[in-house]
RNA sequence: GCCCCCAUCGUCUAGUGGCCUAGGACACCACCCUUUCAAGGUGGCGGCACGGGUUCGAAUCCCGUUGGGGGUGCCA
């Protein structure tokens, strides 16, 4: 059990895990590791009817998926916000009992209507000395102090409100129960948690959780507001807009360790990425630079372009072994998985994600003699040269005895090449429509050498068939062989 | 409305008074390489919101303006 200081991260459960939630939880964990401390994970199911058991799995393994394993020593919990019911309300108590909190018997909308005829904004302290028994219906309000408050942000530093700014809040409701203010705050103090590590949408509720901690004879734990992340109208993200959830990148093939990566590296930049012309950082490099000391103070784009880059970059970075037995996860079960690995060091600089995988190697697993979907466009402008139907019949007859290998297949095309004066990035148009569908994919030479003689020879005959009879128009591609 | 936060290339950022004719990354453009497409290489485009101070000197400090964001629940 560490010793160190204690961090906490509390999302609340939803089916879904928001990429801003991943991003300081990344920053707790590297913290917590790096100081010797304590990650703390309390889920915040106070509102009962959001809660889900499967939720709180969810949680837990998307953490496990960004590499915060509730294995590691520095981990603790889950903790559940619902446990310590009884506790919320009994320090709601003790601050009634010591005069730091009142009863007021207005409903919401009375507040509202005095508010309005008062000209004033939200409640105006009506019941403060009315001095109220507890009963049903009466929410317990807490008693302001008058002054100032200011709040230690370790990356703002000092942020000072008005305490005649802040109404005096509820605590308890009408029912009885604590609200998220209360119940975070007497958590945060069982849990003896000293650093609250959260996003910037936070900060407003800070001055008044702080209040809590000194009514109930504490002293505050460190703050710290880190910036919300923002799509590009440059509003907080938000799940019904924008594609927050960590599990549908996880679905399109982003790589953890370049989620990890590209998530650090907004509102905070690894020392010695200038020098290296490069934002690609190990993780052990991360936890031992991060500092919130360091972190900028104002919301970062969440820019999906850029993850995409650093996700190509990453799946560029792994072994060709790694990267097979990683990319065979997208494959179709069918797919033969040699025949895969033949073709995967030709693929692998072509992503972006994993999930494009598939569709790069396709054609290489269609059934042999299946009819083949040609993309017209590709089709049209492969065939247009007159010299695409001769050429194509002269590789046919070529391939019939040819050595079956690349550089063989390739020599074999150029020779062909040279009456008609074209180049290679020409003449290879035609056969790869032919036999692929498509007028881009991986090297043709080497997928021909992978697809076979047979197969090939096949596909080239079928694709002349239709150029010479098809005339201009092409009529002929028949359907779908997938 | 009120409170709070923020402000360097399109985007993420470096920069903490002189090293800045502002550096890097992503994106974009051009060229090279080339077996299509990528990858890689080289180069390019592009920014300190504005106005006042302070100072010998300001992207950096202060004030104001403008702009953006967050919060203002008996939601979390």
């Amino acid at each position: 059990m560490s010793t160190g200081p204690r961090f906490r991260f509390a999302p609340s459960p939803t089916g879904s895990f928001h990429v801003g939630g991943a991003r300081t939880a990344l920053q707790n964990w590297a913290l917590a590791r790096r100081l010797g401390g304590t990650f703390v994970l309390r889920i915040e199911d106070t509102d009962e009817a959001r809660n889900r058991p499967e939720w709180t799995e969810g949680i837990i393994d998307a953490l496990a998926w960004i590499g915060i394993s509730s294995d590691d020593p520095h981990f603790e919990g889950p903790h559940f916000q619902s446990d310590h019911a009884a506790a919320h309300v009994a320090a709601a108590h003790q601050l009634f009992e010591a005069g730091h909190a009142y009863y007021c018997d207005l409903s919401g909308e009375e507040v509202q209507l005095r508010a309005k005829e008062l000209g004033t904004t939200g409640y105006d302290g009506y019941s403060r000395d009315r001095g109220l028994d507890p009963a049903p219906g009466r929410v317990l309000r807490f008693r302001v102090p008058s002054g100032s408050t200011v709040v230690h942000d370790l990356v703002r530093g000092d942020v000072t409100f008005d305490n005649a700014t802040i109404e005096d809040f509820v605590l308890l409701r009408g029912n009885g129960s604590p609200v998220f203010l209360l119940a975070n705050v007497i958590d945060d103090l069982e849990m003896a948690i000293t650093d609250v590590v959260r996003a910037e949408e936070h900060l407003p509720n800070t001055p008044k959780q702080q209040m809590l901690w000194q009514a109930l004879g504490h002293e505050p734990p460190r703050w710290a507001h880190v910036p919300v992340l923002v799509n590009e109208q440059r509003k907080k993200l938000s799940k019904r807009r924008d594609k927050t959830g960590l599990e549908l990148y996880i679905a399109d093939g982003y790589l953890a360790d370049a989620m990890v990566n590209y998530l650090m590296t907004l509102g905070w930049t690894p020392p010695g990425a200038e020098a290296a012309g490069s934002e690609i950082v190990s993780w052990a490099e991360v936890e031992d630079a991060f500092r919130l000391e360091d972190v900028t103070h104002s919301p970062a784009f969440f820019d999906v372009k850029k993850l995409a880059a650093f996700n190509g970059e990453y799946i560029r970075r792994m072994s060709l072994a790694e990267f097979v037995e990683r990319a065979s996860d997208e494959l179709p079960v069918e797919w033969d998985r040699d025949r895969f690995a033949a073709i995967a060091p030709h693929i692998q600089e072509r992503l972006t994600t994993m999930r494009e995988v598939p569709d790069k190697v396709d054609f290489l697993f269609w059934p042999d003699g299946a009819a083949i979907a040609y993309e017209p466009a590709d089709w049209d402008k492969a065939f247009a040269p007159d010299w695409s139907v001769p050429l194509l019949t002269d590789l046919i007859e070529a391939y019939r005895n040819v050595p079956w290998t690349a550089d063989e297949l390739k020599a074999s095309l150029e020779q062909l090449m040279e009456p008609h004066s074209i180049k290679l990035g020409k003449a290879q148009a035609p056969p790869r429509v032919a036999v692929t569908g498509r007028s881009v994919g991986p090297p043709l030479f080497e997928s021909l050498e992978v697809l076979g003689r047979d197969e090939t020879l096949r596909r080239l005959s079928a694709a002349l068939a239709v150029a010479i009879d098809g005339g201009g128009t092409h009529a002929g591609a028949p359907g779908s062989p997938g």
